[in-house]
DNA sequence: TTCACGCTGTGTAATATTTCACAATTAAAG
DNA sequence: CTTTAATTGTGAAATATTACACAGCGTGAA
């Protein structure tokens, strides 16, 4: 039934991500039921297309009743999660590092930012919001003590590549760089790139564009 | 010469950005010219790639010498940019606010963050690194005043929705997104959703899939 | 000049992603 | 039980995006 590995894209991905966000705030509600097309809302797509996202997880839409939220977010998770936590690093504890220490901390369940890179003398050591700061130095040793898999990447952006490199070396799996450089490396390391400049730039571009 | 107004596709838009900014490097490194296959490593793209991307700029590349950058650079500011500075609020001034602001203030030389909007009133008529912080119900005036064209959100996911139609009846044209919503309207106003939740458990995600 | 090389510009092919459209299924009403 | 209405699952079409491949041109060397 279950037709075993093909290779879901990163588009869907993203979306299963979206939908079981807001599958648990219907959870919340109260809501136990949602069709396709309710969705479909959430990612401006079609319902069709939520349709085929789902049958990736092995959906188990009913007719005409739609899909029951709790079994969808069962299932989301068992693709999207692993079944122990994810311990996370940061790596970058400037503004932008400390603002994002705060916006991933708290009421996550399946990862976690467990400790800060930065080797600025007046922070390793410390204890930032809860967690210990390190230095870069000490990075593969507390990646592997604490088996971090992902690392998010808050440095200025001449350090970027450099330090992505470091993490590759160090063990870690993927990268959530937030440094306005695009990172290229050989190795099999997952790298998403949240570029806010240039996000902002298209953002400028198409607020002329679409009147 | 300059085939007037195909539509450019987001992909390009976003590329685009990337060159410039690497192109301004560049100069800044006394570099004056560029092949398409060296910008290609930016992006993970082809150079064929590349040279179709800057065609739609009106590019001028040069057999077997390659790209000019300082052309290079002023054609995509031709098409990039608008001819006066762009003004841009920021919406929600907590943690993650304020490290946008540091992060977007300097020397950006086509927009500025030129004003902060908040409802605490712990904020709201102060001076925020430099930045006046109003309350929300001044928003259409000041978005008047100012000629704001764009706004940067950065509320709490429950504010989102609403303050972003705020924005929009204020009469922005395009928004860039921080809060884990995405934001659906009827309007064509431009919203550019940066969700770093999503992001982050793509990285997660694909940091076991990725052997 | 002539040749060889390397790069650009672009038609065409290939791939990826989304949408359409409809048979099958379920629920509910009569 | 039969009919009606709504939704799912999915093959096939449509669209969007990327990659291939090569003609043509500029450059530099002989």
């Amino acid at each position: 039934m279950n037709k075993l590995k093909q290779k879901i894209s990163e588009k869907t991905i993203e979306r299963l991500s979206i939908y079981r966000r807001y599958l648990k705030d219907l959870q919340k509600n109260g809501k136990d039921r949602v069709y396709s097309h309710e969705l479909a809302q959430l990612v401006s797509g079609t319902a069709a297309q939520v349709r085929r996202d789902l049958m990736q997880v092995g959906s188990n839409g009913c007719s005409s009743k739609g899909y029951e939220v709790s079994m969808l977010i069962d299932e989301i998770a068992k693709l999207l999660d692993c079944s122990e936590k994810q311990n996370i690093a940061l790596i970058g504890v400037g503004n932008l590092g400390r603002a994002l220490l705060g916006y991933f901390s708290g009421s996550r369940e399946n990862y976690d930012i467990v400790a800060l890179f930065d080797n600025a003398p007046d922070k390793c050591g410390r204890v930032i919001c809860g967690k210990r700061c390190y230095s870069m130095n000490q990075l593969t040793e507390i990646v592997k003590e604490q088996k971090i898999s992902t690392a998010i990447l808050a440095v200025p952006a001449e350090a970027a590549e450099e330090t992505a490199q470091n993490l590759i070396d160090a063990g870690i799996k993927a990268i959530l760089n937030f440094a306005p450089r695009h990172i290229t490396t050989r190795s099999r390391v997952f790298i998403e790139t949240l570029d806010m400049t240039k996000a902002l730039e298209k953002a400028i571009y198409f607020s002329r564009k679409n009147t």
